[in-house]
DNA sequence: ACTCGATAAGTGCATATGCATATTTATCGG
DNA sequence: CCGATAAATATGCATATGCACTTATCGAGT
Protein backbone atom coordinates (compact mmCIF):
# COMPACT_ATOMS: atom_id res chain seq x y z
CA UNK A 1 0.00 0.00 0.00
CA UNK A 2 3.03 2.24 0.61
CA UNK A 3 2.74 2.63 -3.32
CA UNK A 4 -0.76 4.00 -3.23
CA UNK A 5 -1.32 7.78 -3.12
CA UNK A 6 -4.64 8.26 -4.40
CA UNK A 7 -6.56 9.77 -1.30
CA UNK A 8 -3.59 11.92 -0.69
CA UNK A 9 -4.17 14.96 -3.16
CA UNK A 10 -7.72 15.70 -2.05
CA UNK A 11 -6.97 14.39 1.95
CA UNK A 12 -3.87 16.81 2.68
CA UNK A 13 -4.29 20.18 4.61
CA UNK A 14 -1.65 21.79 3.41
CA UNK A 15 -2.76 21.46 -0.64
CA UNK A 16 -6.29 22.23 0.23
CA UNK A 17 -5.18 25.21 2.23
CA UNK A 18 -2.84 26.29 -0.44
CA UNK A 19 -4.93 25.89 -2.97
CA UNK A 20 -7.81 27.38 -1.28
CA UNK A 21 -5.61 30.23 -0.26
CA UNK A 22 -4.09 30.84 -4.17
CA UNK A 23 -7.66 30.77 -5.52
CA UNK A 24 -9.35 33.26 -2.75
CA UNK A 25 -6.43 35.84 -2.98
CA UNK A 26 -6.43 36.16 -6.89
CA UNK A 27 -9.98 37.05 -6.38
CA UNK A 28 -9.24 39.60 -3.51
CA UNK A 29 -6.62 41.17 -5.58
CA UNK A 30 -8.59 41.32 -8.76
CA UNK A 31 -10.88 43.35 -6.73
CA UNK A 32 -8.37 45.43 -5.02
CA UNK A 33 -6.47 46.04 -9.08
CA UNK A 34 -8.26 49.83 -8.76
CA UNK A 35 -6.17 50.94 -5.90
CA UNK A 36 -2.79 48.78 -6.92
CA UNK A 37 -2.77 46.76 -3.58
CA UNK A 38 -1.35 43.48 -3.23
CA UNK A 39 -3.56 40.93 -0.89
CA UNK A 40 -1.11 41.02 1.54
CA UNK A 41 -0.64 44.48 1.36
CA UNK A 42 -4.20 45.09 1.97
CA UNK A 43 -3.97 42.87 5.44
CA UNK A 44 -1.05 45.12 6.51
CA UNK A 45 -2.84 48.09 6.17
CA UNK A 46 -5.56 47.09 7.83
CA UNK A 47 -3.74 45.57 10.54
CA UNK A 48 -1.67 48.46 11.30
CA UNK A 49 -4.53 50.53 10.98
CA UNK A 50 -5.33 49.09 14.77
CA UNK A 51 -2.56 50.35 16.10
CA UNK A 52 -0.66 53.67 15.87
CA UNK A 53 2.79 52.25 16.24
CA UNK A 54 3.77 48.84 15.90
CA UNK A 55 6.98 47.05 15.83
CA UNK A 56 7.53 44.92 13.05
CA UNK A 57 8.48 41.86 15.09
CA UNK A 58 5.01 42.12 16.45
CA UNK A 59 3.30 43.01 13.07
CA UNK A 60 4.76 39.65 11.69
CA UNK A 61 3.88 37.67 14.45
CA UNK A 62 0.17 38.89 13.86
CA UNK A 63 0.43 38.20 10.59
CA UNK A 64 1.68 34.56 11.17
CA UNK A 65 4.77 35.49 9.06
CA UNK A 66 8.59 35.30 9.26
CA UNK A 67 9.80 38.88 10.02
CA UNK A 68 12.20 38.58 7.01
CA UNK A 69 9.24 38.28 4.59
CA UNK A 70 7.55 41.33 6.43
CA UNK A 71 10.63 43.37 5.89
CA UNK A 72 10.70 42.95 2.29
CA UNK A 73 6.72 43.36 1.57
CA UNK A 74 7.08 46.55 3.72
CA UNK A 75 9.32 47.84 1.14
CA UNK A 76 7.25 48.34 -1.81
CA UNK A 77 4.68 50.35 0.44
CA UNK A 78 6.84 52.38 2.16
CA UNK A 79 8.40 53.30 -1.21
CA UNK A 80 4.59 53.91 -1.93
CA UNK A 81 4.29 56.13 0.78
CA UNK A 82 1.88 54.01 2.11
CA UNK A 83 3.66 53.44 5.80
CA UNK A 84 6.79 55.50 7.64
CA UNK A 85 8.98 53.67 10.00
CA UNK A 86 10.56 55.38 12.76
CA UNK A 87 13.08 53.86 15.53
CA UNK A 88 11.79 53.10 18.58
CA UNK A 89 12.97 55.99 21.64
CA UNK A 90 13.44 53.12 23.90
CA UNK A 91 15.23 50.58 22.15
CA UNK A 92 17.36 51.34 19.09
CA UNK A 93 17.05 47.72 17.48
CA UNK A 94 13.08 48.37 17.12
CA UNK A 95 11.70 49.73 13.82
CA UNK A 96 8.25 50.74 14.75
CA UNK A 97 5.72 50.77 11.66
CA UNK A 98 2.51 53.25 11.15
CA UNK A 99 0.08 54.41 8.50
CA UNK A 100 0.93 57.64 6.77
CA UNK A 101 -2.09 59.38 5.62
CA UNK A 102 -1.65 58.59 2.24
CA UNK A 103 -1.76 54.91 3.77
CA UNK A 104 -4.91 55.66 5.29
CA UNK A 105 -6.66 57.53 2.51
CA UNK A 106 -6.19 54.41 0.59
CA UNK A 107 -7.45 52.20 2.74
CA UNK A 108 -10.62 54.18 2.89
CA UNK A 109 -10.73 53.60 -0.86
CA UNK A 110 -9.86 50.12 -1.15
CA UNK A 111 -12.41 49.15 1.76
CA UNK A 112 -15.35 49.09 -0.45
CA UNK A 113 -13.65 46.88 -3.30
CA UNK A 114 -12.80 44.79 0.04
CA UNK A 115 -16.39 44.45 0.88
CA UNK A 116 -17.32 43.72 -3.01
CA UNK A 117 -14.61 40.61 -2.84
CA UNK A 118 -15.67 39.64 0.65
CA UNK A 119 -19.25 39.23 -0.49
CA UNK A 120 -18.40 37.30 -3.57
CA UNK A 121 -16.52 35.11 -1.60
CA UNK A 122 -19.44 34.45 0.42
CA UNK A 123 -21.55 33.58 -2.52
CA UNK A 124 -19.41 30.16 -2.68
CA UNK A 125 -19.12 29.47 0.81
CA UNK A 126 -21.84 30.54 2.81
CA UNK A 127 -21.69 33.53 5.34
CA UNK A 128 -23.42 31.38 8.05
CA UNK A 129 -20.79 29.22 8.22
CA UNK A 130 -17.91 31.83 8.22
CA UNK A 131 -17.14 32.03 11.74
CA UNK A 132 -16.70 28.38 12.00
CA UNK A 133 -14.82 28.30 9.60
CA UNK A 134 -12.60 30.78 10.77
CA UNK A 135 -12.41 29.18 14.12
CA UNK A 136 -10.45 26.23 12.29
CA UNK A 137 -8.62 28.16 10.48
CA UNK A 138 -7.32 30.02 13.11
CA UNK A 139 -7.04 27.01 15.53
CA UNK A 140 -4.99 25.43 11.82
CA UNK A 141 -2.85 28.62 11.93
CA UNK A 142 -2.12 28.69 15.92
CA UNK B 1 -17.99 53.97 10.45
CA UNK B 2 -15.84 54.30 7.00
CA UNK B 3 -12.63 54.74 9.37
CA UNK B 4 -13.70 51.48 11.71
CA UNK B 5 -11.52 49.01 10.34
CA UNK B 6 -11.81 46.65 13.66
CA UNK B 7 -13.56 44.00 12.46
CA UNK B 8 -11.63 43.64 9.20
CA UNK B 9 -8.78 41.39 10.37
CA UNK B 10 -10.66 38.41 11.59
CA UNK B 11 -12.99 38.67 9.23
CA UNK B 12 -11.13 38.80 5.98
CA UNK B 13 -11.60 35.70 4.22
CA UNK B 14 -8.30 35.91 2.03
CA UNK B 15 -6.57 36.93 5.07
CA UNK B 16 -7.04 33.99 7.29
CA UNK B 17 -6.71 31.53 4.31
CA UNK B 18 -3.16 33.07 3.39
CA UNK B 19 -2.30 32.95 6.88
CA UNK B 20 -3.43 29.57 8.17
CA UNK B 21 -1.50 28.52 4.52
CA UNK B 22 1.58 30.19 5.52
CA UNK B 23 1.57 28.54 9.18
CA UNK B 24 0.44 24.59 7.64
CA UNK B 25 2.89 25.08 5.11
CA UNK B 26 5.70 25.53 7.37
CA UNK B 27 4.89 23.01 9.43
CA UNK B 28 5.06 20.37 6.01
CA UNK B 29 8.16 22.23 4.73
CA UNK B 30 9.60 21.09 8.28
CA UNK B 31 8.50 17.83 8.13
CA UNK B 32 10.12 17.37 4.48
CA UNK B 33 13.30 18.90 5.16
CA UNK B 34 14.80 15.59 5.41
CA UNK B 35 14.10 14.57 1.33
CA UNK B 36 14.36 18.24 0.54
CA UNK B 37 11.09 18.80 -0.77
CA UNK B 38 8.77 22.10 -0.80
CA UNK B 39 5.10 22.04 0.12
CA UNK B 40 4.06 22.48 -3.55
CA UNK B 41 6.82 20.47 -4.59
CA UNK B 42 5.04 17.15 -2.32
CA UNK B 43 1.91 18.59 -3.87
CA UNK B 44 2.86 18.23 -7.18
CA UNK B 45 4.95 14.79 -7.23
CA UNK B 46 1.43 13.80 -5.63
CA UNK B 47 -0.84 15.15 -8.35
CA UNK B 48 1.40 13.20 -10.72
CA UNK B 49 1.45 10.28 -9.57
CA UNK B 50 -1.92 9.96 -10.06
CA UNK B 51 -1.63 9.78 -13.50
CA UNK B 52 1.05 8.53 -16.16
CA UNK B 53 1.17 11.42 -18.48
CA UNK B 54 -0.50 14.92 -17.89
CA UNK B 55 -0.29 18.14 -19.89
CA UNK B 56 1.34 20.89 -17.48
CA UNK B 57 -2.33 23.00 -18.27
CA UNK B 58 -4.71 20.59 -16.59
CA UNK B 59 -1.82 19.63 -14.12
CA UNK B 60 -1.96 23.50 -13.05
CA UNK B 61 -6.05 23.67 -13.06
CA UNK B 62 -6.00 20.60 -10.75
CA UNK B 63 -3.60 22.45 -8.37
CA UNK B 64 -5.49 25.72 -8.69
CA UNK B 65 -2.39 27.72 -10.15
CA UNK B 66 -1.60 29.87 -12.60
CA UNK B 67 0.18 28.19 -15.52
CA UNK B 68 3.04 29.91 -15.44
CA UNK B 69 3.69 29.65 -12.28
CA UNK B 70 3.48 25.95 -12.31
CA UNK B 71 6.19 26.05 -15.69
CA UNK B 72 8.58 27.65 -13.21
CA UNK B 73 7.99 25.33 -10.10
CA UNK B 74 8.43 22.43 -12.22
CA UNK B 75 12.16 23.79 -13.41
CA UNK B 76 13.86 22.88 -9.97
CA UNK B 77 12.16 19.24 -9.97
CA UNK B 78 13.19 18.60 -13.43
CA UNK B 79 16.66 19.90 -12.57
CA UNK B 80 16.56 17.82 -10.17
CA UNK B 81 15.43 14.61 -12.13
CA UNK B 82 12.49 14.12 -10.30
CA UNK B 83 10.12 14.68 -13.18
CA UNK B 84 10.08 14.29 -16.69
CA UNK B 85 8.36 16.19 -19.66
CA UNK B 86 8.34 15.56 -23.15
CA UNK B 87 6.15 16.59 -26.23
CA UNK B 88 2.40 15.01 -26.98
CA UNK B 89 3.09 13.39 -30.06
CA UNK B 90 -0.46 14.65 -31.31
CA UNK B 91 -0.45 18.13 -30.47
CA UNK B 92 3.44 19.86 -30.37
CA UNK B 93 2.44 22.84 -28.38
CA UNK B 94 1.59 19.80 -25.48
CA UNK B 95 4.20 19.42 -22.89
CA UNK B 96 3.14 15.68 -21.04
CA UNK B 97 4.60 15.80 -17.68
CA UNK B 98 5.49 12.29 -15.95
CA UNK B 99 7.46 11.22 -12.61
CA UNK B 100 10.46 9.61 -12.84
CA UNK B 101 11.56 6.88 -10.81
CA UNK B 102 13.91 8.87 -8.36
CA UNK B 103 10.61 10.88 -8.09
CA UNK B 104 8.83 7.95 -7.46
CA UNK B 105 11.15 6.61 -5.13
CA UNK B 106 11.60 10.04 -3.19
CA UNK B 107 7.71 10.09 -3.23
CA UNK B 108 7.59 6.81 -1.02
CA UNK B 109 10.18 7.93 0.91
CA UNK B 110 8.84 11.54 1.78
CA UNK B 111 5.18 9.78 1.95
CA UNK B 112 5.30 9.06 6.23
CA UNK B 113 6.87 12.27 6.80
CA UNK B 114 4.06 14.03 5.02
CA UNK B 115 1.83 11.36 7.61
CA UNK B 116 3.44 12.29 10.29
CA UNK B 117 3.09 16.58 9.56
CA UNK B 118 -0.61 15.40 8.83
CA UNK B 119 -1.16 14.08 12.06
CA UNK B 120 0.40 16.96 13.99
CA UNK B 121 -1.95 18.82 11.98
CA UNK B 122 -5.37 16.87 13.41
CA UNK B 123 -3.68 17.55 16.47
CA UNK B 124 -4.74 21.02 16.19
CA UNK B 125 -7.78 20.57 14.05
CA UNK B 126 -9.75 17.27 15.26
CA UNK B 127 -9.86 15.00 12.17
CA UNK B 128 -13.53 14.49 12.43
CA UNK B 129 -14.18 18.21 11.38
CA UNK B 130 -11.59 17.58 8.35
CA UNK B 131 -13.73 16.51 6.06
CA UNK B 132 -16.40 18.95 6.32
CA UNK B 133 -13.41 21.73 6.51
CA UNK B 134 -11.87 20.18 3.63
CA UNK B 135 -15.33 20.62 1.66
CA UNK B 136 -15.32 24.13 2.76
CA UNK B 137 -12.22 24.82 1.18
CA UNK B 138 -12.77 23.35 -2.03
CA UNK B 139 -16.27 25.81 -2.21
CA UNK B 140 -13.51 29.02 -1.58
CA UNK B 141 -11.81 27.39 -4.30
CA UNK B 142 -13.92 26.54 -6.91
C1' DA C 1 32.52 49.45 32.98
C1' DC C 2 32.61 44.57 30.88
C1' DT C 3 31.28 40.42 29.07
C1' DC C 4 27.89 37.43 27.53
C1' DG C 5 23.55 35.62 26.32
C1' DA C 6 19.25 37.12 24.45
C1' DT C 7 16.57 39.89 21.31
C1' DA C 8 15.26 42.79 16.91
C1' DA C 9 16.05 43.30 12.48
C1' DG C 10 18.49 42.74 7.89
C1' DT C 11 20.88 39.94 3.77
C1' DG C 12 21.84 36.13 0.56
C1' DC C 13 19.83 32.48 -1.59
C1' DA C 14 16.22 29.76 -3.58
C1' DT C 15 11.53 28.88 -4.55
C1' DA C 16 6.50 30.66 -5.27
C1' DT C 17 2.89 33.59 -7.38
C1' DG C 18 0.48 35.70 -11.25
C1' DC C 19 -0.42 39.42 -14.78
C1' DA C 20 0.79 41.22 -19.39
C1' DT C 21 2.80 39.81 -23.26
C1' DA C 22 5.19 36.89 -26.70
C1' DT C 23 5.84 32.52 -29.23
C1' DT C 24 4.67 28.33 -31.22
C1' DT C 25 1.36 25.15 -32.96
C1' DA C 26 -3.38 23.67 -34.15
C1' DT C 27 -7.76 24.35 -36.37
C1' DC C 28 -11.21 26.23 -39.08
C1' DG C 29 -13.21 29.02 -43.05
C1' DG C 30 -12.45 30.02 -47.65
C1' DC D 1 -3.37 25.47 -49.46
C1' DC D 2 -3.87 30.17 -46.75
C1' DG D 3 -4.97 33.36 -43.64
C1' DA D 4 -7.31 34.30 -39.30
C1' DT D 5 -8.37 32.69 -34.86
C1' DA D 6 -7.77 29.92 -30.95
C1' DA D 7 -5.01 27.19 -27.76
C1' DA D 8 -0.74 25.67 -24.99
C1' DT D 9 3.19 27.18 -23.19
C1' DA D 10 7.07 30.45 -22.07
C1' DT D 11 9.26 35.13 -20.57
C1' DG D 12 9.73 39.75 -18.22
C1' DC D 13 8.57 42.01 -14.29
C1' DA D 14 7.22 42.63 -9.58
C1' DT D 15 5.91 40.90 -5.25
C1' DA D 16 5.79 36.88 -1.70
C1' DT D 17 7.89 33.30 1.30
C1' DG D 18 11.17 31.55 4.64
C1' DC D 19 15.68 29.41 6.19
C1' DA D 20 20.59 30.18 7.45
C1' DC D 21 23.38 33.55 8.71
C1' DT D 22 24.82 38.22 10.08
C1' DT D 23 24.63 42.73 12.52
C1' DA D 24 23.29 45.84 16.09
C1' DT D 25 21.48 46.56 20.56
C1' DC D 26 19.77 45.45 25.14
C1' DG D 27 20.09 43.67 29.87
C1' DA D 28 21.83 40.95 33.54
C1' DG D 29 25.48 39.51 36.23
C1' DT D 30 30.12 40.35 37.70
Amino acid sequence: MLDDFSKVPSDCVMFNLRRAARMVSRRYEEALRPVGLRAGQFSILIALSQQPQVPLGALADGLGMERTTLTRNLRPMIRRGLLADSPDRHDARVRLLSLTDEGRALLKRASPLWQKAQEETFDRLPEALWPDTRQRLRALAG
